[in-house]
RNA sequence: UCAGAUAGCCGGAUGGCUGCCUUCGUCCAUUUUUGUGGGUGGGGGAGGAAAGUCCGGGCUCCACGGAGACAUGGUGCCGGGUAACGCCCGGCGGGGGUGACCCUAGGGAAAGUGCCACAGAGAGUAGACCGCCGGUGCGCAGUUGCCUGCCGGCAAGGGUGAAAGGGUGCGGUAAGAGCGCACCGCGCCGCCGGUAACGGCGGUGGCAUGGUAAACCCCACUAGGAGCAAGACCAAGUAGGAGUGGCGCGGGCUGAUUAUGUCGGUUCAGGUCGGGUUUCCGAGGCCGCUACUCGGGUCGGUCGCGCGAGGCGCUCGGUGACGGGCGUCCCAGAUGAAUGGCCAUCCCCCGCUCCGGCGGGGACAGAACCCGGCUUAUAGGCUAUCUGCCGCC
RNA sequence: CGGAGCGUGGCGCAGUCUGGUUAGCGCACUUGUCUGGGGGACAAGGGGUCGGCGGUUCGAAUCCGCCCGCUCCGA
């Protein structure tokens, strides 16, 4: 599961990416740039401000939306995009269940959820 | 028992499934090798504070002739420990507690300067408001008196203040005062104990020396500056520049030397401006080298980077901090940054309870070059030693 | 990660060191007057744990130490 880590790309995703604010979290979502070499995994970035807490918060926080996105992102979602998640500090007390129920409607939102025809 | 004091320690435990970082091995593909990609197996993977960045070092770069001085900052009872410290240990003085014990920036104020508001008579070469005492004048009363003024003495009492120039008591005196005496305090001298800070004893002085140095300052000791985003290298790539300073300037012949190079000698030629009778001197330009500054580009990777003032155990020396010896172990290394997610059992805490259980929760907090300290945050628990007024057995 | 700086009424700032003893200025706020009313002007007034805790001192916004918050800079 690829990472995004410039700058320049959550700068890109939360200029022109389509948005969907959830209890615990914040998910952006956008199409690879052409430039890009085409994966057949999604790529995936992680946003823990300090608006979570202290280090030992934002790094909790970070960890679980890592997990979760490995866990439903990489599963269930369209593979051609770039995601971000962003975290909030609801997060912390929520349940892992939850949470992947959350995440995966949130994709339905957006209708990025892997379509049978993709999902050879 | 209860209450308390000190010192030290722990910081949930075990297992399963599945991920991440790192390291070692192995297999396959590719490759000239280093390597790259994929699979597979083993090892390791947050803290006592990793935190705050308040001190001290290592390490790196910069500056600098050695050394010293000045300025500025820091530290500040004594002795010891340490690589070093503003840290630690032991002791001393002062203060607190019934006690175990705790707290303590604690050099110098007779080297000098400054400050001490308001109040108060007087705030640092003391002072005289009320007052006390003596003398004297006037008045009243009429004789140990009262009122008031003047002259002189005094600092005990009142009052002001944070602080009033030793304290308490007795003597003394017109009233008083270290004026005298005793005790306490203070200073000086001597002796004794102690490495020392300091303590004890004796003598003596006769009160002189208010506070403030986290005010300036003096004394002693001690410090060059910046920081791993330090610094070094590789790859890629832009400009291939601008400014300032310094040095040198072309050709021929000849000598030295292994030398196309370098050095010495000699000769010829020369463009711009100014000076000069000439040799020539000065300035400027061009070119080359060099140093600094500015501008431009990159913002990828590798090293630095973990065998260390290292951990653990035993032992010896020391009251202790700590030191010596022997044995044993290798124990995080990320870089949009790994150390995770889920489940089960046990442990602890809270709530409910039909006493079978059920539900919820697990302190403070996350390495980033590394060590030694300090400070701050911290649920709950364990061990050892010691103390006690009141209370209970 | 490292290095600097700043916290004073509702807001923006002085005062803080050399030099300790009164917390001040502008805008805003309240009341009153001028105006038929508003705006504006004038006059009066209220409001500050000086970021927090501790220490030095007779006395601390100021001096010293430790915490808290915010801002800026560094390949």
């Amino acid at each position: 599961m690829p990472r995004l880590k410039k700058r320049q790309d959550f700068i890109r995703l939360s200029k022109f990416g389509r948005k969907v604010g959830m209890r615990h979290f914040v998910l952006q979502v956008a199409p690879r740039p052409s430039g890009d070499a085409v994966n057949s995994e999604p790529r995936i970035g992680l946003t823990a401000s300090r608006r979570v807490g202290g280090a030992v918060q934002r790094n909790r926080a970070r960890r679980r939306l890592c997990s979760l996105a490995e866990q439903v992102i990489n599963l269930n979602a369209r593979p051609d995009q770039d995601y971000v998640l962003i975290a909030r500090s609801e997060i912390l007390s929520a349940s892992f269940g939850q949470l992947k129920l959350e995440l995966e409607r949130a994709l339905d939102k957006l209708n990025l959820r892997r379509r049978a025809s993709d999902n050879r």
